[in-house]
RNA sequence: GGGCUUGUAGAUCAGUUGGAAGAUCGUCGCCUUUGCAAGGCGAAGGCCCUGGGUUCGAAUCCCAGCAAGUCCA
């Protein structure tokens, strides 16, 4: 079925033969009548290196520029690039393709595209192949993915895949390639749900494009079976292709690396630093670096054995061993990493990502710490900030770059910092546990090792080190990272809440929402459209909707003389329904009923209030922390409300006060709240992508609501000027994740109430210590210094005291076999002091105490001293015994034991019962 | 979003089965020394993160919260 789709009128006019490849059966398209190969690795090694494959050598912002413009020429319309966190989206945390950028509502044909047909050049990050960068010298982390996207519907195409051929196959021979080298495979595409034909580019054994015809969905009903999913034919078909930016320039330049080719100036100066002798002229030295990057481009080298096998061939291919291809390789692979990374991470960092321990902040994190570790290991002992200014000065391109470059430092440095902490931290642990494991003999065991990793963040390798510091060898096998997964319990898959109605609410007109157009209004009629148990659809409403970290308003619904309250109210595919307090039995409501309702209007206010608060609030917040704050959450309430937003330090009281500032003068400029309905794509060119921090929202046309100097989509009610919102009171803020701070604060009248209650506790405090508020701080100050005088005080009397009364007790010692026993009710001393006073009295070694207290129920202490319990005796097993007799329990050491319980009226029993026993230890009879 | 770990003296950490709050470094005082480095003797310094609970008794066990660290999606 799908191979008639490759049937394209642009080969057979341009003589293009199909074949069938020798090695590995797939079908390809190729000028030359004598190849037999498909041209994609592993069935061609490259040919490329060291004989480049255009006729020029392009850097990477003269091949951008090539491409781009090659394209504008040909009707496509030049789009800025997006970033490479995937805002707009929340399915995914990074732009893994230029496509994703139009994912999902473009692609779907919900809202229409920016241009069409468009070129742009996308940065993209994908961290799934981590482990071979470097080592495959193809494999980076970032790289700029160069595409023409055209988003065809039924009866209105743009262009299909005889010109996407066509522009493509017209793309190399402009870069002067040779067209018998130029071969299109045909590889089936599949995935996120879509599928379609697709062609892979190749030239010198490499592949530099990939075009993808999307054209299918995944659907149960689909009569057309992929790699054993159904799809069916959609009805907007997009061209979405993908060139390699960095390919192509390592094409053009047919360096021995990719790494060369991309930023030869950073990697020179990192191997200068690392003391590489990085001379690509050197012709053993190149050859090496090429011969490892042909054979690693056959296979996937991010697999430990993987690895080993390609430096068994390299070696042989040269004529070296393993071990010294290892040495000259490992180093260097290392420096490519460092370099790769560090530009990974200039772009997250410039794009607003903050290093967290969650979500796209962690992957961030990981690039980071990969990268010190790397750079740890090569001795290259410059702050990483340093490392990503070379890259900022190499992407002149990118000129917002440098406009982050001191909060990129800060971050920077501040995580340098954290991690070299954690490090520390863990080489400490580590030495104590070596220490354990030395003295036993043994070596350290693989669980010890994968705790640190797991929850202290320490790397095996970190452990082993330090291990082998203290001379203890470290459990550490291969498969160490899968070991560590297998620990992990699988997660649960959530059940997402479904509306039970849904399928039905689903056949229902959308509501009319009139609360956009006339926040303020309270009453309204409407007629009832259906009524599913106490879940009521009335075709236009004044509830607003929970949505937005915005609840739902409440309020009452009048039919006849019932009067059923709202409690709840929920938008379903643009149905609102609102839900009654009660079930379907007690009122009595028909489709087409005449209702008359009204919103509870305080709740409301007070949750508008909280709104615009929350938009003033982060507008405040940005001014005050920076550019890369971002709101990450909100919720609000009628008594309060809270952001969550993006930030790599916490907020210091001081910043705090400032929000605060910030955030009452806009109230009091008394700004107008403006929002209006944009078409979608005119709103991210105005605004970007800033408008989708409390979400994205679907659709062709968004509200945009501008308070300030925010400017948001949302769909919230809000005050019609900032003055109405009254007070903001900050409360306090909480550090809700690592990266992500959590700020609280009232408005409005709840923030007058708010006020008032701190106020009350102030009133309260200051009355309890009978000063004036201003005066409290000083006030606990001096009394807590006093509290814990008087308690070093009390301490020190208690001993005083103990060893007055035991100057008197010791006379009253009664002799059981050569051992002087003293047997005692100590009115009124609690069990510290008992310990205190039989301490004492053991200091003679041949004295037995046993003290009783009648204090707070009864309490009981036993002491032995050495030749006591030399002869026997044992205070724990006296006390337990006492203990029993006052109905409470007691143990401890036989020299020293304490027990209590609660009968006083015992005591004396309980005495008697220690001495008996004591007798019996002593052998007395 | 899920998992794991940790909050004890100024710092780094011990603290057994629940039973007398410790070590090392640092600080202070005295001694030794020509001086420095160091050594000797002694002292100060603890709401054992907070709030509940279990218990005669909690740094220790249970619950909740706050704070910190870390792995993964």
């Amino acid at each position: 079925m799908l191979e008639d789709e490759y049937q394209l009128d642009f080969f057979y006019e341009n003589g293009f033969i199909r074949k069938q490849c020798s090695k590995c059966g797939k079908f390809f398209w190729t000028r030359d009548v004598d190849r037999s190969t498909c041209g994609d690795a592993p069935c061609d090694p490259y040919s490329f290196i060291g004989d480049p494959v255009f006729k020029k050598n392009y850097d990477l912002s003269e091949m951008r520029e090539y491409y781009l413009k090659f394209f504008e020429d040909r009707g496509h319309t030049r789009l800025e690039r997006y970033p490479v966190v995937a805002r707009w989206r929340d399915d995914i945390y990074l732009t893994i393709a230029s496509i994703a950028d139009f994912q999902p509502f473009v692609t779907s044909g919900q809202v229409r595209p920016p241009a069409n047909p468009l070129t742009i050049s996308q940065p993209c990050i994908r961290l799934s192949d981590l482990d071979a960068v470097g080592r495959s010298g193809r494999h980076l982390t970032t790289f700029e993915m160069m595409a023409h996207h055209a988003f065809n519907k039924e009866n209105e195409e743009v262009y299909w895949k005889d010109h996407t051929m066509e522009l493509c196959d017209e793309l190399f021979n402009s870069l002067g390639a040779d067209p018998l080298a130029v071969t299109y495979k045909e590889e089936p595409w599949a995935g996120g749900g879509n599928a379609g034909p697709c062609v892979e580019a190749l030239i010198g054994g490499l592949e530099v494009a990939t075009l993808v015809f999307m054209d299918l969905e995944q659907s149960g009903q689909g009569n057309i079976l992929i790699k054993g999913d159904q799809y069916r034919k959609m009805d907007n078909y997009i061209v979405d292709t993908g060139y390699g930016l960095e390919r192509f320039v390592w094409a053009s330049k047919g360096s021995p690396t990719i790494y060369d080719a991309v930023f030869p100036n950073i990697v020179n100066e990192l191997m200068g630093l690392a003391g590489i002798e990085h001379e690509l002229d050197n012709s053993e030295y190149a050859n090496i670096l090429a011969q490892n990057a042909r054979f690693a481009g056959l296979m996937d080298v991010s697999e430990k054995a993987n690895l080993f096998q390609l430096r068994k061939q390299v070696a042989s291919s040269i004529g070296t061993t393993v071990d010294k291809l290892s040495t000259i390789m490992e180093p260097v692979e290392n420096v490519y990493a460092i370099t790769d990374h560090t530009r990974c991470l200039t772009f997250m960092l410039a794009d607003g990502i903050i290093p967290s321990n969650v979500k796209e902040g962690y992957l961030a994190r990981l690039v980071l710490r990969r990268t010190l570790r790397k750079m740890n290991e090569m001795d290259i002992r410059i702050p990483l900030s340093e490392i990503v200014e070379m890259h900022i000065d190499n992407l002149p391109e990118y000129p917002e770059f440098g406009e982050k470059l001191d909060v990129i430092r800060d971050i920077l440095e501040h995580e340098e910092k954290k991690f070299a902490d954690t490090l520390e931290r863990g080489r400490r642990m580590i030495r104590k546990s070596a220490k354990h494991y030395k003295s036993a003999g043994e070596k350290i065991p693989l669980s010890t090792v994968i705790e640190m990793y797991d929850s202290h963040g320490i790397p095996p390798e970190v452990s082993k080190e330090a291990a082998a510091e203290m001379g203890v060898e470290t459990e550490l096998p291969d498969n160490f990272y899968s070991l560590v997964a297998e620990g992990h319990s699988r997660a649960e898959a959530k059940v997402e809440k479904v509306f039970p109605y849904a399928d039905k609410v689903d056949k229902l007109p959308k509501t009319k929402r009139l609360f956009y157009d006339e926040p303020a209004r309270m009453e309204f009629e409407a007629v009832v459209l259906d009524v599913f148990d106490n879940h009521l659809v009335l075709e236009s409403t004044l509830f607003y909707p929970e949505g937005g970290g915005q609840p739902a308003d409440h309020g009452t619904i009048t039919v006849y003389d019932d009067v059923l309250n709202v409690v709840d109210v929920q938008i379903v595919n643009g149905v609102v329904v609102h839900t009654i307090n009660g079930t379907e039995d007690e009122f009595h409501l028909r489709k087409g009923d005449l209702v008359i309702a009204k919103v509870d209007e305080e709740r409301r206010m007070a949750h508008a209030c909280h709104h615009t608060a929350t938009h003033i609030v982060n507008d405040a917040a940005r001014k005050v922390l920076g550019d890369h704050v971002w709101q990450t959450g909100a919720q609000k309430t009628v008594e309060r409300a809270r952001l969550d937003i993006s930030h790599y330090k916490r907020i210091t009281q001081d910043e705090l006060n400032q929000i605060e500032l910030i955030a009452n003068r806009t109230v009091m400029e008394n700004q107008r709240v403006t929002a209006e309905w944009m078409d979608r794509v005119d709103a991210e060119k105005k605004y970007g992508f800033k408008l989708y921090q409390g979400g994205v929202p679907p659709g062709n046309r968004i509200r945009v609501l501008k308070v300030a100097d925010d400017v948001e989509a949302c769909g919230g009610t809000h005050c019609t000027s900032t003055g109405i919102v009254g007070p903001i009171k900050m409360l306090k803020t909480e550090r809700i994740q690592d990266g992500v701070e959590r700020i609280e604060y009232a408005a409005g009248l709840a923030a007058v109430r708010a006020t008032q209650k701190l106020q009350s506790y102030l009133d309260q405090s200051a009355e309890a210590l009978r000063v004036l508020p201003e005066h409290l701080p000083s006030t606990i100050e001096r009394f807590f210094g006093e509290w814990k005088d008087f308690k070093k005080e009390n301490e020190k009397l208690k001993d005083e005291l103990a060893h007055v009364r035991v100057a008197g007790m010791i006379n009253d010692a009664i002799d059981i076999g050569g051992i002087r026993v003293i047997a005692s009710l100590v009115p009124n001393a609690d069990a510290e002091e008992l310990v205190k006073i039989a301490g004492e009295l053991t200091r003679e070694k041949d004295v037995v105490s046993i003290l009783v207290s009648d204090a707070e129920g009864v309490k009981i202490v036993a002491a032995a001293g050495n030749d006591a319990l030399i002869a026997g005796a044992n205070a724990g097993s006296i006390v337990r015994e006492m203990s029993k007799v006052v109905g409470g329990g007691g143990g401890g050491r036989p020299n020293m034991a304490r027990g209590g319980g609660v009968d006083p009226l015992k005591v004396n029993d309980s005495l008697e019962c220690g001495v008996a026993l004591l007798k019996e230890q002593l052998k007395v009879a």
